[in-house]
RNA sequence: GGGCGAUUAGCUCAGUUGGCUAGAGCACCUCGUUUACACCGAGGGGGUCAUAGGUUCGAGUCCUAUAUCGCCCACCA
């Protein structure tokens, strides 16, 4: 055996194995292989994240934990690594970083900073999921800017057209004042907030008052009608009656509806024209009411507005207050909570309004989408719960247009002489009808004058699409079918209704099939006190410092510490303890392997009762262990690995056998030999997937010559063997021996005696065989061990 | 308001279909340099398994409430 070095220097073997890998393509996917298929669709990141942080890793490291060991069960691993760099994220982060005013720059010129900025990002991720040893191959990487990913984007928009799931339509969409744009509903986030209700006195033609409560007392400019439920008593004579508005003077009628309670506030209801999702569905109930256009969209009254025109919502409300009061309109205004919806991207207050926007025909699919996700495999299965409620409580078509620049363009023109939609042709696809011009006049009117659609798509229009842009890198079309649907979806659990969902309605509009066949979703990385790691607390660590310091094993080895779909805290201890597996590992390797012969494989002669032992418990634990990688649950793996490999390996095995290994007797030390051979190739094969750094070191250094495969990381999982298994009576039999072993040890401990020193004799109240004493006596160094 | 998780040693967490005299790592205390490892080994202290009921021969594990925390969802204006 050649020289072995004492320590192992982390940052240069693993910065060795990186090459190593590069230069070899150990993770290259194989075209030619016919060996079954395991493709992985993970999260193409925001590469405007401005930081990466210890959440990252986690969820990423989860889910290459198990295509690791596909890789080694003898699947051909298909793992591609997308960015995702268009969008809206990436726009606000290129206005906040540059200060942009988009007033003051033109389109073109935005677009390329946009492009600039993603080109560093996606570098930065590369460079860290490279140094924490992800096996992505990567000649198989996208953007979803790119042309390929926009040639499906806009691919997919032809075809749902055709499939008659998207309309385009001017209603009420949810709007973002701050970022200028319609959003859709799973870009909201509710926000609970200290609010007030307030009673406002309005005028009847009677001559009577009536009170209505509001939390939005600013969108009286905007107020089409009032309701009282039909029953309600106190106001039954009233209905019907002009109601004269305070402040504005406009006039509506009072009417009876349904839904207004008639015990919460004082049962009269004001609705207006952009107050949220009661008064959307108010004007469906209700329509000869007309809606009053005073909202522009920047988030200020028009002259609809009248007097509170060029007001944004904010002022108008404590201006409207103060009026209010004033004239004496406010009766009384009292304290409480609720829920304001905000865009999850900026905190906006979201608005409604009236606009034209494209759709994508969601709603009258529920109950699909709802089966789909019954078909799909959940790790963990409570995840579903979050799919489900979500498709059941959808409210609103999917909105996919944006009023923005940096994103996928729609592929399609409007007939300047008819307004005609003209779409592109396929075949011409990816185009940018900024640019581009249709290639045949218009056919309804043959003008050959066109505007182009200036809207840009949703982000996740594109990032739905990522099974099939993934497998679209594929050459080989033949090879490209069998890649869809693709095996696993690995994601955190906050993008179940929009990455998960949307990529579920693609799938089933456009092929009638799910896009995957199992979800595996991880759970969220918290700061040491259990908080949600932000940008704002500044409480978190940066990856890359860990992996310098403690090596990307370590790190590996702290993500494994979350059970599947689990929050886990930043816990540096637990990188420690990474560290020191490694450490071990490197350490028991080097007694083992300085005892090995490099010119063949070890074969089992004649095993020792401690040789039979161990194999068994090998044998356990490689089932074990296998078991739970085929449940995803990596976590319970590594515990299995790292119980054998601590306490039953090095703990009493190495102590057993050293003294077989150091000695002249061959057929015991060749005995010892084939166990330790045998054990230590497993052990390090079953902890390549999680330290795929110190595992690959170990297997160079002695094993590849005898195993044939060029890497760890490429060679077959180690399988349960049948001539391995002990029955339960052999292993508690030796477990006698164990127990002994440990009151020797406990003695010795007790009355200072180092464990290396011999003891005279050891009485003992547990029947020993004579090999069993004489094991004993050997391995623990008492000279008479005196047993019943 | 509805739902989903969580609640086990000082800390972070395991405890699979009920059999546990409740485990691990860290931390703590004591001992020990032994030809793999002091980034170590050995030994030890420490828990009425959130609370209250119930099912059972037996419950950390199942049921029913309650409490606290976290998350998801939700138009009562």
């Amino acid at each position: 055996m050649k020289e072995f070095p004492k320590n192992y220097n982390f940052t240069e073997r693993e910065e060795h194995w990186r090459k190593f890998w590069e230069d070899e393509d150990i993770y290259k996917f194989d075209e030619s292989s016919d060996k079954p298929i395991y493709s992985v669709d993970t999260p193409p990141p925001y590469v405007s994240a401005e930081h990466l942080h210890t959440g990252h890793i986690m969820s990423y490291s989860q889910a290459e934990f198990v295509v690791r060991y596909k890789r080694m069960k003898g699947f051909n691993v298909y793992y591609p690594m997308g960015f995702d760099d268009n969008g809206l994220p990436t726009e606000r982060f290129v206005e906040k970083k540059y200060k942009i005013d988009k007033s003051k720059i033109t389109r073109k010129e935005f677009i390329d900073i946009c492009l600039k900025e993603t080109k560093v990002g996606a570098q930065n991720y590369k460079n860290l999921w490279q140094s924490l040893g992800t096996s992505v191959d990567w000649s198989k990487t996208y953007s979803t800017i790119d042309k390929h990913s926009q040639k499906i984007s806009q691919w997919s928009f032809l075809d749902l057209h055709k499939k008659g799931k998207i309309y385009r339509a001017k209603k009420p969409v949810l709007w973002c004042t701050s970022c200028r744009t319609a959003i859709a509903q799973a870009d909201l986030e509710a926000e609970e907030r200290e609010s007030k209700l307030y009673y406002i006195k309005a005028k009847v033609e009677t001559g009577d008052e009536l009170t209505f409560a509001t939390t939005r007392p600013e969108l009286l400019p905007a107020c089409m009608g009032i309701s009282v439920y039909p029953n309600d008593k106190r106001y039954k004579n009233l209905i019907g009656k002009k109601i004269i508005l305070p402040l504005t003077g406009k006039h509506v009628y009072l009417s009876t509806d349904e839904e207004v309670d008639p015990k919460y506030g004082s049962g009269v209801v004001y609705f207006c024209s952009f107050g949220g999702q009661d008064c959307i569905d108010w004007l469906e109930r209700h329509p000869e009411a007309k809606p009053i256009h005073a909202l522009d969209p920047n988030g200020r009254f028009n002259e609809q507005a009248g007097v509170y025109a060029d007001l944004k919502m904010k002022d108008a409300r404590s201006k409207i207050v103060e009026d209010l009061k004033e004239i004496g309109a406010l009766e009384k205004q009292e304290d409480l909570k609720n829920v304001t919806f905000i865009h999850e991207r900026c905190s906006t207050d979201v608005e409604y309004i009236s606009t034209e926007q494209w759709f994508i025909n969601v709603l009258d699919s529920k109950n699909e989408f709802a089966k789909r996700g019954e078909e799909l495999n959940w790790y963990p299965n409570f995840m579903h719960r979050i799919y489900k409620d979500w498709v059941t409580a959808l409210k609103w078509d999917w909105c996919i247009s944006r009023q923005r620049y940096y994103g996928v363009p729609f592929p399609l023109w409007y007939c300047s002489d008819c307004g005609e939609i003209v779409l592109a042709d396929e075949k011409d696809l990816p185009i940018d009808p900024m640019n581009d011009r249709p290639n045949k006049p218009c056919p309804k009117c043959k003008g050959t004058n066109f505007k182009p659609e200036e809207d840009v798509m949703d982000t996740w229009m594109t990032s739905s699409l990522t099974p099939l842009i993934g497998s679209g890198l594929i050459q080989n079309e033949k090879l490209q079918q069998k890649m869809y649907p693709e095996t696993l979806r690995a994601q955190a659990f906050e993008i179940i209704r929009t990455w998960l969902f949307y990529t579920i309605v693609k799938s089933h509009y456009h092929h009638d099939s799910l896009p995957f066949k199992d979800v595996m979703i991880s759970g969220h990385g918290l700061d040491e006190q259990g908080r949600k790691i932000s940008k704002r607390l500044g409480n978190y660590v940066t990856p890359s410092t860990i992996i310098e310091q403690f090596g990307a094993d370590a790190m590996r080895y702290w993500a494994t510490g979350a059970s599947l779909g689990g929050n886990m805290r930043w816990n540096e201890d637990e990188v420690k303890k990474g560290k020191r597996t490694v450490t071990k590992l490197w350490n028991a390797s080097r007694l083992a392997m300085e005892s090995f012969d490099g010119q063949k494989k070890p074969v089992s002669s004649s095993l020792q009762d401690e040789d039979r032992w161990i194999l068994s418990r090998l044998n356990d634990t490689i089932k074990e262990c296998t078991e739970q990688f085929d449940k995803y649950e990596y976590s319970k793996a590594r515990n299995a690995v790292d119980t054998f490999f601590w306490n039953d390996f090095c703990d009493y095995y190495l102590e057993f056998v050293k003294y077989r290994i150091y000695g002249e007797d061959k057929v015991s030390k060749d005995s010892a030999i084939y166990t330790l051979y045998s054990s230590l190739i497993t052990i390090i094969k079953l902890y390549a997937p999680i330290l795929p750094f110190i595992t690959e070191e170990l297997y160079q250094l002695y094993f590849k010559g005898l195993e044939k495969e060029n890497s760890i990381h490429i060679s077959a999982w180690s399988n349960a063997n049948k001539d391995w298994e002990q029955t339960e009576k052999e292993t508690k039999e030796f477990e006698k021996v164990l127990k002994v072993v440990d009151a020797v040890r406990a003695y010795k401990t007790k009355n200072g005696i180092s464990l290396g020193k011999e003891i005279e004799e050891f009485k003992t109240e547990i029947k020993l065989s004579d090999n069993q004493k004489n094991l004993v006596s050997i391995t623990q160094k008492v000279k008479k061990v005196i047993s019943k």
